[in-house]
DNA sequence: CGTTGCTACACAAACGTTTGTGTAGTTTAG
DNA sequence: CTAAACTACACAAACGTTTGTGTAGCAACG
């Protein structure tokens, strides 16, 4: 800058205001500046300004993990979003471990992110660690796994109906004792789907049953797992929806393997649309979660709070609605090709 | 800091030596600033620390994709070795376009990052936009997809050898008339793949047919096209190996749909080990390629060359080796269940 | 004619660290 | 006994921006 400043003449002010668009400077010296930025190849240190204005043009992304689709979906939203906006992103892992997610928190803070976009670990509880976030007044967003109580911003997708239509889809197909792997209680989205799970079976005035529903940590050998503690009940299932996909892969090769029929005798219904579903056979039914919605919302709110710093607060909610898609697994006498 | 300073009469000076410990801040001296530090809960700002020093504690990554399994499990390794070095990663994605994959450096380096790691979009072809990193004294670490002519330091796998192993052991289950799926020849990774199929079949004395070998951008659907290609040939194939876990995938597929079987009729193998291959029916053999090793090593070769930061020049290359899974696809005669 | 409100710019103080240089006093080596 | 080396700290200048305040000229308004 102080080049740009002594070649034309003027003060570093002008050319600050000049790059930055300040209503102050005239239309003839910003188009001079710019002119002459291009040609000595200006390139402005973004770590000074930052210092300068208390904050930067990042945006902090807190997950779980980045394998499977979800997340890396999420944070393919985000990142398209937030670069469009003239945020880079910065991804940290909190490998469900709350401890790592507090590190991750602070080291966001510390690198003088301008937001924090969070996704709990599962093992999350307490939620002190945020309230440095918000006191410094970086905006905080929470997405599809969120904190219970808190008044908070945050997106996430409507689980519950996403299992009702899930669960009301097995009904449909005939269905009528269904079985739900669930997930930790503790957390909102399987939490939701469990009562999407009940709601749908209410709805046909079916009695919720204690012995059909199994809560895991939903990995494959959870599902597994379950689909053996299920087919040793002595009255049997004819269907399982799982609140995850991984759980309910499983379950399926728990069935193949004994020789039992999907869907004819049980049917499945999952949760993610993983990339594996449209590969297994049967193909798996499953809902899926508009991941890159997801991102694109979350980074949204965040530019709309950053928009007005110290606005009073109000809780925002964005939900997005999830889409079933049905496939082999649950279309009783049907054989089709393909998604959707 | 001065706070600190003010509380302990000394001033900031002894206060950011005590506090990186330098050497000529007396012992007595480091613990009782290191004792009001964590009662005053001082958080450095890093950015600032960055400014004055010209360099962050962040590194940048820039990567085509965050998809599938390969470019998150690398990451993963690269996010723990950066972490226990005291490094906050920051993952770009170029969507394999050389226009962003130029951006995210432009972005990587106003960012004032400590180092850049990179893994290159396939239209990559043209390697001007990394002059401005080395000119800037930034470690620069290519991995997995490198360039090819250049003088620079990377990570890769031995993908000859992969594929090597992967035709061999077609070979050795009695596979004569193999064929293979290529990817872009500009590629490093798909180039020694293609020569490690090659050196297979010249071990074994069998002559490449150029029928057998088609090239493409290795989606599932380029495999299934390239599979029916290949059983339109007047004279069978019994064999296929692909440089990519989803155009085997495509591949099996079309067989499937056929009736043809596998591997009794046509085996098949893979690369990439994805999580899909143990999965499908019947599990897919593949090349397995240490993603978090890769990260992990592409880590500590950055923490190498920033350790030195103006020793001149010398090309290093870490070479990984692979390592075969056999699965369902290819044992002939056997089945069994289960990787490895 | 005095006030207000523009336009167009410059001065200089921040932002929170790091670090070269300086200055004592104390120890060690020859 | 003197020079060199070390310990322990302080001063103040950076790093590259942004921004509140100031100033000066000029037009418009009542």
């Amino acid at each position: 800058m102080a080049d740009l400043a002594r070649e034309l003449g003027v003060s570093m002010t002008t050319i600050s205001r000049a790059l930055s668009d300040h209503h102050s400077i005239g239309a003839a010296t910003k188009q001079r500046v710019l002119k002459l930025a291009k040609k000595l190849n200006y390139q402005p240190n973004h770590l000074a300004a930052a210092l300068r204005k208390g904050q930067s043009r990042l945006l902090g992304v807190v997950v779980p993990y980045i394998e499977g689709k979800f997340f890396p979906s999420v944070i393919q939203g985000i990142e398209q979003a937030a670069s469009k906006a003239g945020f880079s992103v910065i991804v940290c892992q909190s490998h469900e471990e709350v401890q790592l997610e507090r590190r991750n928190v602070e080291t966001l803070l510390n690198a003088q992110v301008a937001g924090v976009l969070v996704s709990l670990a599962r093992n999350t509880q307490d939620f002190y660690h945020f309230d440095k976030v918000r006191s410094r007044g970086v905006p905080l967003v929470f997405f599809d796994r969120i904190p219970p109580t808190e008044q908070v911003n945050s997106v996430v997708l409507n689980d519950r109906e996403g299992a009702l239509q899930a669960t009301r889809h097995l009904l449909e197909q005939g269905c009528r004792r269904i079985a739900h792997l669930a997930g930790p209680a503790h957390l909102n989205i399987y939490q939701h789907r469990r009562q999407g799970y009940l709601d749908a079976l209410a709805a046909y005035g079916i009695a919720p049953n204690a012995d059909l529903i199994i809560t895991s940590d939903m990995t494959t050998d959870d599902g597994a797992r379950a689909m053996r503690q299920l087919l040793a009940l002595p009255e049997p299932i004819d269907a399982v929806f799982a609140a995850g996909d991984s759980a309910i892969l499983g379950a399926l090769q728990v069935l193949k393997g004994q020789g039992i029929r999907v869907p004819q005798d049980i049917a499945l219904a999952g949760f993610s649309n993983e990339g594996f579903t449209a590969i297994t056979e049967p193909q798996l039914t499953s809902v899926d979660q508009r991941c890159e919605e997801m991102g694109e919302a979350a980074v949204r709110l965040f530019l709309e709070l950053s928009a007005a710093p110290d606005a009073p607060f109000v809780q925002r909610q964005v939900v997005l609605q999830p889409e079933l898609f049905v496939r082999e697994s649950s279309r009783q006498g049907v054989l089709s090709l393909g998604g959707r």
